[in-house]
RNA sequence: UCCUCGGUAGCUCAAUGGUAGAGCAUUCGGCUGUUAACCGAAGGGUUCCUGGUUCGAGUCCAGGCCGAGGAGCCA
């Protein structure tokens, strides 16, 4: 009977069968007439154990050249063992080569140290390694978890455009591509379509690629970056608030529950993390203004924060911190004002902990009709590029709120990565858009 | 866009203005329990580019290209 194929992460329920294993060589390390092949699949590793007297001689020659990420179908017999790391060993008897790495053209990535700038350049091949693959599991785990989130709660997932006639919040920052005989832009957010999908459906998110020509050089900066944005008709600043810091919750719960292996590799330390519980800590913007000087900001009311400053604030406190009410000024043209003192924006921005920045961004939307055509024209945008959304408040208007969340800036602080480089599986940034 | 630092073997890095080196990777040899194994040997170079100073430049000077870190802006 032909052996069964199994994947390296079930390994410990076939102890003592026959099974064969997809994948190929993370490492080999050789002792005499005994060889320590390493074998990964995608979903773990495993060392293998050949021993020269238990196997035919070709199948001990053809282990003993292999090249690192050579293709292999493995066949053997796991088991127990104290001193594999993965608690299992597996004793090869056959080894079929799918592919051998030629070592005239050796693997480029090897198991020891790497500039930025190499493993960027081999980013298809970078994502391999055991570091890269705890990313992707996490990476993964917290997108599910936000759908789920939204799912669960009676959210209908509607999808927003990438090529959009206009822009959301100013043109400087938008790719411009040609649209047949027209121009067009990638969007930079899917908020305005988001609102036409709230009246439709009520409560709506969309989830999708957004894209900045910021000529931004940081390590929070992407040029194409993913984005989930919440939209609730009926909603007010106070209902976003909420349900911005138990989406994040429970994202950080999630990937407690599911992804502590892929944590251990990256060495996150989990205790920072089991902290994230709702509630949140709550910051007016004034406050926070008051809370930077006193530590030796140089910031003044009414503007915007610098990194420096977020890293300062989000440093008081043992899980995110929520900061409402800037001034409107810095705020995009949508942003509802507050009644009682018409210079702040009904907003919010969550930053993470550990100076990770901003990963949250939103707020109740500008719902009175001539205050919003008012803004369009002051921004300067054109009038009949918004006549659908004007069409909005015409239309059924109810006050409505909703916020975007970065997911890359959350996997960075998720795994406690010092660069959003990692984050994605093939980034995009200022000077880099290969591969 | 601005500021700072860097570019030498496939990779990570050394090298007072005076013969370009090490570790890893690759190839060959040794080792029956290795954990980024270890031990021995071999092959491997347009020192980012252009120009300049000098008897002589990887090293000094000028310009350019590429990259990294930071600022501003943002999620």
């Amino acid at each position: 009977m032909e052996a069964a194929v199994v994947e390296i992460r079930d390994i410990a329920g076939h102890a003592g069968q026959e099974v064969v294993i997809q994948g190929w060589l993370y490492n080999l390390r050789e002792s005499g007439k005994l060889l320590f092949p390493l074998f990964r699949d995608g979903t773990g590793v495993i060392q293998g154990v050949v021993v020269k007297a238990a196997v035919p001689p070709e199948v001990f020659e053809r282990v003993k050249g292999l090249t690192q990420e050579s293709s292999v179908r493995v066949t053997g017999k796991p088991r127990a063992d104290q001193r594999a790391p993965g608690g299992f060993e597996l004793d090869v008897s056959e080894v079929e080569v799918i592919q051998r790495v030629p070592p005239e053209h050796p693997y480029p990535i090897t198991p020891k140290e790497h500039g930025v700038e190499f493993l960027m350049d081999h980013r298809h091949l970078w994502l391999r390694s055991a570091r890269q693959r705890a990313i992707l599991g996490v990476r993964h785990e917290i997108i599910k978890a936000t759908r789920d989130f939204f799912d669960n709660r009676g959210f209908t997932l509607v999808d927003t455009p990438i090529f959009t006639p206009a822009a959301c919040e100013g043109t400087t920052t938008l790719f411009e591509v040609g649209y047949f005989d027209e121009k067009a832009y990638l969007t930079q957010s899917g908020q305005l379509y988001n609102e036409a999908a709230a009246m439709a459906v009520g409560k709506t998110y969309c989830f999708g690629p957004t894209f900045r020509a910021e000529k931004s050089k940081t390590r929070r900066h992407l040029t194409e970056f993913w984005m989930v944005e919440p939209e609730v008709a009926f909603a007010h600043l106070d209902d976003v608030c909420k349900l911005a810091e138990e989406l994040v919750a429970s994202i950080v719960e999630k990937v407690l529950e599911k992804r502590r292996p892929e944590l251990k590799v990256l060495e996150r330390d989990v205790a920072k993390l089991e902290s994230v519980k709702v509630p949140f800590a709550r910051l007016r913007y004034d406050d926070a203004v008051k809370i930077l000087q006193e530590k030796g900001s140089e910031i003044q009311w009414g503007g915007d924060f610098g990194a420096t400053d977020e890293t300062i604030l989000s440093e008081q406190f043992d899980r995110p911190v929520l900061v409402t009410h800037y001034p409107a000024q810095v705020k995009a043209f949508y942003m509802a004002t507050d009644p009682e003192r018409p210079e702040l924006a009904l907003c919010v921005d969550m930053l993470a902990p550990e100076g990770y920045g901003e990963i949250v961004g939103g707020g109740e939307r500008l719902a009175d009709y001539d205050e919003l055509l008012r803004r369009v024209h002051h921004e300067g945008l054109p009038q009949e590029s918004f006549e659908w959304y004007l069409d909005l408040r015409r239309y059924g208007n109810v006050p409505h709120a909703g916020f975007g969340m970065g997911i890359e800036r959350a996997v960075a602080w998720i795994c406690g990565l010092d660069h959003v480089r990692e984050t994605i599986p093939f980034p995009r940034m200022l000077y880099r858009l290969k591969p």
